[in-house]
DNA sequence: ATTAGTCAGTTCCAAAAAAGAACTTTCTAT
DNA sequence: ATAGAAAGTTCTTTTTTGGAACTGACTAAT
């Protein structure tokens, strides 16, 4: 199977990994979510090569994740930004994050807290459901294909 | 970078991608979550190569989010099964799923719904803080890093 | 007016990983 | 004896990476 035959999958997983599932991908989505919109800023952070940064960055710009603007010209440069689609993916680096926090300790000592914007309170990121408010988990959900 | 270079990482997207930043490991995880227990049903569902599958399975093994068990003798036969550290990332699935249901349209209509186990009814997963039950967007949180 | 530096890539080659298909081993069932 | 299943392994070919150098269009410093 190939990347883009992932796209037309009635999986919703698998139409998600066709655009994010990549060594690379979240991790350039990550650096866009702390302000990184340079390509050689990101290229120095990430240690990725340039080619395949540039390829990734195509991607995800095809994929309307993130869109390219000029932030000057002459010469002419570029920047990344996300879009809505791509941050509305903000949920999944979320619980990635917070599920490395608790299962993958780091070597060293040295994690991540996600505070509020408002109050500086430390969060703890939980799923649950919009309507009445209770917490998901696999125990209690369960996925149903919709055959239209 | 190399694979095992992200384990060190001090950021948690890196550390949990250097588990699950694979092109088909989430589709493993996926069908793993669906019930599917063995090397030949993944093999034919996924149409991932034996070599592949086998290798991912050793890796996810080694990184405790599966382990193999024997579910007979004569000739020894072991299934795989989720740890509780892999159902823990139960909410990065259903997140990057309801990102892709939301902006990754199918090609033929198609969708997955995800459904109380209790009552039935359709969930709409959302990123809540499990103390205060704000609502958790890029807007309203922000990342620090903890320096121990 | 050279020289150095920045940025966003591209080009080239070697090394690693994945695809695809056949083969193996240890059984059970016909 | 023959066929089939399960869980891999082995082999070869194709793709993808990694690593480093190079390009083009400027700008700033000497």
């Amino acid at each position: 199977m190939k990347w883009d035959d992932l796209k037309s999958e009635p999986c919703p997983v698998a139409r998600g990994l066709s655009v994010i599932g990549d060594r690379w991908t979240m991790l350039v989505l990550r650096d866009c979510f702390l302000g990184v919109r340079r390509f050689e800023q990101m290229q120095e952070r990430l240690g990725i090569t340039r080619h395949v940064l540039a390829d990734r960055l195509r991607k995800l710009e095809s994929d309307g994740v993130l869109r390219r603007e000029a932030y000057q010209e002459r010469p002419l440069r570029h920047e990344y930004r996300l879009t809505d689609k791509g941050k509305a993916l903000y949920p999944v680096l979320v619980t990635l994050t917070a599920w490395a926090e608790e299962h993958v300790p780091p070597e060293k000592k040295s994690s991540m807290t996600l505070l509020s914007r408002d109050t500086g309170e430390v969060l703890e990121p939980i799923l649950t459901d919009a309507k009445t408010g209770q917490r998901i988990t696999h125990r209690n959900a369960v996925a149903r294909r919709n055959i239209d």
